[in-house]
DNA sequence: TGAGTATACATCGGCTATCTTGGTATGTCA
DNA sequence: TGACATACCAAGATAGCCGATGTATACTCA
């Protein structure tokens, strides 16, 4: 089954900080890790990836840092701060929210209000 | 707390179309049904029904009819089609397998791949 | 009778996050 | 040397929701 984007949209930002704050991470491996994390559900590309991970640097919700790697490249780690973890817990709270008002809607036993 | 719009995105054509495949609906009443049943978590305004409304009437998975209500009212009365339906199912189907990614990347006992 | 509110339809511009495409560069392996 | 995986990034296009606004009718209550 395909992800339809506009499913995705919303979720990237919580999806990329729940990521990070379990261990800083890089780009390249975040897409990785997402994507298999996610049986290949998410399609995650790079090109959705370093905007969104730069949006969340700059609202310092992020923190990179440069590291050189055994294999001699350079990564870019993403590491969340204390105000990235205040809006993750957010976002996990809004995400549950949002959930169970779709359910509401979907649940086959709801009543036609009204 | 607010509904993200971003998160709304994606979901309201299946919203829509399972709240009008129990009855025919119009316009203004499932606005308040909507809202209503996700006990106002959903805000759901006219400027983003409306268009919705129309597209998914031009897909052919919705068709209108217009009928006088005792009241005098002019009302628009939407009703899913065969083909709404099938995209229905899918729907439903396509937010299952969202929200259980989701749900893996959000569960705590994730262990780190890679 | 007049004002205010609820009902009921609709359009339009702005916003913005995501997608697609393309690009650069390094390391590995055959 | 060529192919491929790794690793970063930019830019333009897309498309759907939101807020504001508009029109018109019916009801309520002073």
């Amino acid at each position: 089954m395909n992800t339809d984007p506009d499913l995705v949209r919303g979720t990237l930002n919580t999806i990329l900080l729940e990521t990070i704050s379990r261990a800083p991470m890089y780009g390249y491996q975040i897409c990785k890790t997402v994507n298999a994390k996610t049986s290949g559900y998410f399609n995650l590309r790079e090109g959705s990836l370093y905007p969104a991970l730069h949006r969340l640097e700059q609202e310092g919700l992020l923190k990179a840092y440069w590291e050189q790697a055994d294999t001699g490249r350079r990564r870019k780690y993403y590491q969340i701060t204390d105000a990235g973890r205040r809006v993750l817990a957010e976002k996990r709270e809004q995400w549950q929210a949002f959930a169970t008002a779709i359910q509401q809607v979907l649940a086959p036993s709801a009543l036609p209000a009204m």
